[in-house]
DNA sequence: ATTTAGCACTTAACTGCTATGAGTGCTAAG
DNA sequence: CTTAGCACTCATAGCAGTTAAGTGCTAAAT
């Protein structure tokens, strides 16, 4: 009941409304006489606090003690975004100073991702995180073999998005460069005429190329042969996350127990990966609330990710600005949606 | 005078021997009678007293309060590494870790790196770092176009250190495939015949392949021709950091001043960068002891290096590990040799 | 001549107490 | 339905008092 009230009701969502933006603005939890005095709602304090007692009943805000004021709930903070809020739009500022951050002339994916990163990072002034399209899925464009010095060869694939993965590798018996120009050429012709990924590469070497299995698996092993068999640096790697020390400043991370929580949690891998993993195969932007009830791991901190398709949509990744729960959703997601864009194109 | 007394006399190093590994077990300030019950010097907690009162002349030892225990400053560190100290040799158990941490058949010289700083942030239980040889240099080994899209090529550089660069970059002209082919071939039967660096070859192309200059320029044009022009991917790309998460719970950064500090110096790249830097050029191992006097940027903090060098000497690059001053210098400066002759050993 | 016991002293850290102030819920009047 | 008034709650800051750790100094002991 109280649920319906609160949306419908156009008192409650102002008062919501400031509250938040107090929030937001000051970090203290906001009071009656401060809603009172700073915002246009021509009520007294006595009025906000019996429509605060509705908010709380709702579950939208909370009081940390007693004689304390109103701070948003995850509750709070997702009405917020999803009802109340009002996106700032992109300012030409802010559009020149991306274009400032990539350097387009001189790119490789690699950089690409990293510099993405620093834009999401020193737009937002929280911490800009990226996810790498996922290699195995596309298929491959090339195959190089170079031989680094006797009985080492390094591996060079080039896959259809333009990433380059390099393994170097120790053969037993040491093939001259002829010979590996030779398989290289080989494997060159299938790749393009069987338009083929890593998996049906092995397929076809397995059953169509037997009269020379031999040196080919030598080279071959621990690259083509086993290729995600390596988690540990696929996490690594895939993963491009802006500096954390921009959010030290924020007051909420003033007690060391909080600052420890963040610091663990965005190098956690783990959990970055996870949602923005979820967050890759959403159609649209998607907001991670963290609470003890829903998404637990980020407690007290705020996730929120797009995804970004290449224009040929055959890569598809995602980008995050992780923060303070009290965030600046309303310039954080305008941020994340340009930059979301950008980078579909220029990929 | 006092300086002298302390080198020379046995009971002073033995009490500044007691006060440094007491402070490094507990963490706290450690006392007279503390000294007196633990270690075996037969002396009374007034005579360590006295010679506390020297030790704290000489500038070895401080108090943070009147009647608080002593704490070794930066030059009471120094002395116990160069002097007092006996460092533990690496055990078999450690070794062993070490060897499973690189999954040796299956190698990149971003994957060795990456996981040199893992091997040693598990094994120091601090922040392990490493800065990657310099590519620019080495020289080239072999050069590829691969053409990804139209106007699209990719340009992948390896350098005899096997390391693989590769940038997309854009051509006004699309240039086929065989086309590129062929100016690969050329170039490196240059890069064979004449064994150069990147400056080389460009001044060779510049010089001598005036007929296909046009062509050439513009495939080589942000790369070859500026290779070395963009700081911050080379900042980025050569320094691999472990976690700094595990330094999180050492008792010194319970304060959230100190917490922040620490995790901000650490992501300060210019800073280790200058540090790690320098520990390159040097022959061996090398201990940065922060305080507000020598290495004010890292004060509070230790940082130990060592060079590393391939066996063809061709690499040189340099690992670290940082931490607390409160450091387990003993057991952290082995660790470091034997990671340094490692790594020389499989690159 | 050194070592040590004893003592007065200093300081951080903790404790319990009180006052203050911010903010609330409730009630009754407008 | 709004609001003024009031009693109430709780965090915070400040203050005095206590404790524990550890010191420097002096005089006695070896």
């Amino acid at each position: 009941m109280e649920d319906i009230d609160i949306i419908t009701n156009e008192r409650c969502k102002d008062v919501l409304l400031a509250i938040i933006e107090g929030y937001l603005a000051t970090a203290n939890p906001v009071g009656s006489k401060f809603v009172s005095e700073n915002y246009y709602l021509n009520l007294s304090p006595a009025s906000i606090r019996n429509i605060m007692a509705i908010l709380e009943e709702g579950g939208y805000i909370y009081q940390p003690h007693f004689s304390a004021g109103r701070v948003p709930t995850a509750k709070g903070y997702k009405f917020y975004v999803e009802s109340l809020m009002k996106t700032e739009k992109i300012s030409k500022k802010q559009r020149e100073t991306i274009k400032k951050t990539f350097h387009l002339e001189n790119r490789n994916m690699g950089d690409i991702l990293h510099q993405t990163s620093r834009a999401l990072s020193d737009l937002s002034h929280y911490t800009g995180i990226v996810l790498a399209p996922e290699t195995s899925q596309t298929n491959l464009l090339h195959i190089e073999f170079v031989r680094v010095k006797p009985n080492n060869i390094l591996v060079i694939m080039v896959f259809k998005n333009a990433i380059v993965e390099n393994r170097l590798i120790y053969v037993y018996k040491d093939i001259k460069q002829n010979e590996l120009n030779g398989y290289s050429d080989r494997l060159n012709e299938i790749i393009e005429k069987r338009d083929c990924g890593i998996d049906e590469l092995r397929n076809i070497i397995e059953s169509e190329m037997c009269d020379d299995k031999e040196n080919l698996y030598s080279i071959l092993n621990g690259t083509i042969l086993n290729f995600t068999n390596n988690p540990d640096r696929n996490l690594a790697n895939s993963l491009y996350i802006g500096p954390e020390t921009v959010l030290l400043d924020e007051p909420e991370f003033s007690n060391n127990k909080q600052i420890k929580f963040f610091i663990k949690t965005i190098n956690d891998k783990k959990i970055i990966i996870k949602l923005l993993g979820l967050a890759k195969n959403c159609e649209t932007k998607r907001i991670f609330i963290g609470s003890d009830a829903e998404w637990s791991e980020i407690t007290g901190l705020s996730l929120i990710t797009a995804p970004y398709l290449s224009e040929d949509k055959a890569l598809r990744g995602s980008i995050g600005i992780i923060g303070p729960s009290r965030m600046n959703y309303s310039q954080v997601i305008p941020i994340i949606d340009f930059i979301a864009e950008f980078l579909g194109e220029i990929i």
